[in-house]
Order: structure tokens, then sequence, then C-alpha cells
RNA sequence: GGAGGGGUUCCCGAGUGGUCAAAGGGAUCAGACUGUAAAUCUGACGCGAAAGCUUCGGUGGUUCAAAUCCACCCCCCUCCA
């Protein structure tokens, strides 16, 4: 199912996951005739990545699936500065420690999806605080800000707002990031022959910076590719739901939750999304639509979707955990759970928030999980019936949890709204 | 260093002495309708059961009364040096 070398930039195009190329039809001839080195560089935001940052990881992916070397690159030193594009305002910069701990958390992340033991592309992974942390600075200034131009700089369209835009700034460290991830491409080139460069469209900027580097450095040509950022089609922002960021950390985003954002995903998005995450084949997606559209109810794709992701970042395990949850959930039947199915939905990452001492009033309850954030709010949500416990509607808020009526005797399934599930365990 | 503009509740943004917990929009949450959609409609949206309490960059002050006036300080932007 591996696209070969010679269809890998038709196949991205097939799946709507080319935004621009530099080079063109060079670079699609750079990549049909022979295997190529391809990196793309995450820089440690976060102590996770996200569902949005994960498409160029998959795309690295794909390129060694068609025959090339891929390298992920962690951002240790341009972390420490913050990429400005297409950034509103300046950022807070995290200190030393703080960078390096999210270095560690990335680099199992990058990992996971690239195969690091499979002879000639084997994939690497590179930190560029190794070429810069060590490097002097009248020697960066010379060898590499040289090659500059501060007013080719200021006329990118990733930096003009924050340039031209009333209200807004960029200290010199923001601007300067670009010459850190140029020097990366140039460095990379160097070091493994490395002459495609894969990111996010916002990347663009950053890429043929490094394009005009490693040119004027390294005397050789080299490419790049941007893949579209992940948008919706009502406009709001991708990759949050209600209790925040979807990370790709099973810790911070049970599979339950992972697999319960993508079962949302609108009709409009879930299409292109499946091009996006799933190795499935255009053909067999474009089959997926197609039968959908001929069926009344409910579309399959995002099942499929679902389906895919949660299996591709947390294994089967993972998805089978995810399903069992929502089926026990969303079949209605709480009532019908076994013991074992609650002490299995507890493991499986379902929520879950320890009592001990008793009874409890539901409104305490209800703050005490963060279904509601106020005791006010939890009275609202009691007042227009958003509130079940064990799937009885609570109807007053003087309810209390009886500890003797919970389930499997500890237990209490609390649901807020349609879709929002928590559990309380009485100990 | 100088001149000017600005900092309001999650975001944008009105408010320039009482009628202000603070217009309007967005986001968010809940309900109805549905497919655990979309669109639409309804409601909520600082805390508190309430009385009331705490908010408008910070600190002090004027006043019966301040987001609004005064002083000093901090931060941001623009232009000049």
């Amino acid at each position: 199912m591996a696209a070969s070398p010679l269809d890998i930039i038709s196949d991205l195009e097939n799946r709507e996951l080319v935004s621009q190329l530099a080079g063109g039809d060079e670079l699609k001839d750079h990549l049909s005739s022979g295997s190529r080195t391809v990196y793309c560089g995450f820089d440690p935001t976060a102590e996770s990545l996200h569902v949005g940052s994960v498409v160029p990881l998959l795309v690295l992916k794909r390129f060694q699936m068609a025959g090339h070397k891929p390298i992920a690159l962690i951002g240790g030193a341009t972390g420490l500065i913050g990429d400005p594009s297409f950034k509103t305002d300046e950022r807070q910069l995290n200190s030393n420690e703080v960078v390096e701990q999210w270095v560690e958390r990335l680099k199992p992340q990058l990992s996971q999806f690239l195969d690091f033991d499979c002879g000639e592309n084997s994939a690497v992974l590179v930190n560029n605080l190794d070429w810069t942390q060590d490097y002097d600075v009248l020697g960066f200034m010379r060898d590499v800000g040289k090659h500059f131009s501060v007013n080719a700089m200021i006329q990118k369209e990733s930096v003009k707002q924050r340039i031209e835009r009333e209200g807004e700034g960029i200290s010199f460290t923001e601007f300067s990031y670009m010459l850190l991830q140029s020097y990366d491409f140039a460095q990379l080139y160097k070091r493994y022959n490395c002459t495609v460069q894969v990111g996010g469209s916002d990347q663009w900027g950053n890429i043929t910076g490094g394009i005009d580097l490693t040119r004027r450095m390294e005397q050789n040509q080299v490419y790049g590719v941007t893949v579209p950022l992940v948008t919706k089609s009502d406009g709001t922002k991708f990759g949050k739901t209600e209790t925040g960021t979807v990370w790709i950390s099973a810790n911070m985003t049970s599979p339950y939750a992972l697999y319960q954002f993508w079962l949302n995903v609108a009709d409009a998005d879930v299409y292109r999304y499946l091009k996006f995450y799933s190795f499935l084949s255009v053909n067999e997606i474009e089959e997926i639509e197609q039968s959908d559209k001929n069926s009344q109810g409910r579309r399959e794709a995002q099942g499929i979707l679902a389906a895919e992701v949660t299996e591709l970042l947390h294994g089967s395990t993972g998805l089978t955990a995810a399903k069992r949850i929502s089926d026990a959930l969303f079949s209605g039947d709480i009532a019908q759970l076994t013991n074992e199915d609650l002490d299995q939905l507890e493991l499986d990452g379902l929520p879950c928030t320890v009592f001990a001492g008793g009874n409890k009033g539901i409104v305490e309850v209800l703050v005490d999980t963060d279904l509601a954030k106020s005791n006010k709010m939890a009275r609202e949500f009691i007042g227009n019936n958003a509130i079940n416990v064990n799937g009885q509607l609570v109807d007053s808020v003087n309810f209390e949890l009886d500890v003797s009526n919970a389930l499997n005797g500890k237990y209490f399934l609390l649901k807020r709204g349609k879709k929002l599930f928590h559990l309380a365990k009485f100990e």
C-alpha cells in the first residue's frame, strides 16, 4: 500500500496535503530519482504534541513509507527562542529546564511513528541544540547572519503583522528565529545530505530561508514542502474540545477522549481528515464517502476515522478500551454495566474523582469533579436537566449520592449534558 | 531621553463620577430539534441560596459615591533622538 518513490508528491497532492512546493517539478524529479533524506522540525512548546502538530509528522512517515529517509528534528535550541511565524504576539520565554523537559517528552512521541531499524532509510532523531549551543555569537553573526537581508526578512508574510500592525511588536530574539531554523537545514544538508524539509504552511518563510542559506553556505540546491494547517469548515480552531487541547499523550488525553474527539468531527471535514490522518488510500476514502452519501442517518466515516487514529496513536489496546467505554456509555444502558466493566472504565481512562467520607451532595460532587466550575453553575445544570447519575436524571439540587446505592459499592457514573461523563469513586 | 496613544470581565470592544457586575459581538456551556452531526431557536455565562462580596494594569489619594478625577509606578504601541 506504500506509495512508490515515484509518486509520493502525487499521493500527498491527492490527499490535499501539499500547500506549497519549493522547487516544483525539480523537486518531483529529485524525489523520484532516488531515496532522499527529508526532515521536519518540532519545537518543544508543550509537554506533548497535539493532534494538529502530528500531520507533518505523519507526512514524514509517508515519505519513509515511500522509501525516503526521515529525520525528525527536535528544536531544543529553537524552542528556547520561539517561532514568531503568524503569531500575533510576542511569547513568554520558557526556562531552559522546562524546554529541556519538553524535549525529553517529545523524543518518544516523534519516534513512535517512524521506523528506526529498516536499513538504508532508517529514521534519525536529532536535536538542533547540538550544533547551536556552542556556536559563538560573533561567529554566528559573521557566518550565518551575513547571509540574511533584514530588508527581505521584514517582507516575510509570517512576521508582517508583527511589524506593520499597530499594537504589536517583535523582539530581536523572535525575529532571529528564522536564522536558526535556516541554519538547521544547512547543517542537516551537511551532516546527512538532507535535501528536503517538510513543515506546516506557516513554516514557508523559515523553509525558504533555509533553502537560500544552504545554497549560499553549501552551494547546493535543496527543497521544501509545506503541509496545510488543519482547519475546520466552521472556522473554529481545530484540535480543541470542551476540555481543552487534544494531545497525543495518553496521559493528557485518554484514548477514549481521543476516540470521541474524532467521532465528533463534522461531516464537512471528515473525509479530508481521513486523508490527513489515516493511511487508507484515497480510493478507499472516496468509497467511504460515496457509501455514506447513499445511506441515511449517521455517517460511517467518523467511526472509521476515530478507529484509525486511535489505533495509530494508542495501539489496538487503546482502541479497544476507547470503543468499550464509548459503547457502554452511549448505549444508554448504564445499569447493565458489570462490576468488571466499571473497574475497566476507570482503568481505560474515563475521568475519575475519588471521594472519601460517605454520602455527598450532588452540587459538591459536580464542583469537585470539575463538571461544574462553581456551585452556581452546578445548580444551573441541574435546573436545566443536564445532570444524570447512574442513568437517572437529577431533578433536585438537594440530591445526595448515597453510598449504599453506588454501583459495585463504590462508583457513581455522572453525566453532564449529552456526552460528558465522569466517574465518582467512593472509598 | 522626548512627544503622542493605550492597558476593561476568556477574546474583541463600549463605557469617562452615581442609573455599572459593567453595552455589543465572539467564544464557551446547557436545553429543544438531530445522527454523540450541521443549521436554527431558548437560556446561562465574576463569586454567593440570599443578603451581599470581589473585579476594570499596580499602589496611594480626592469624594457620600470612582472603571471613570488626581499623584506616583509598571507594561505595550507609534514617531522623534
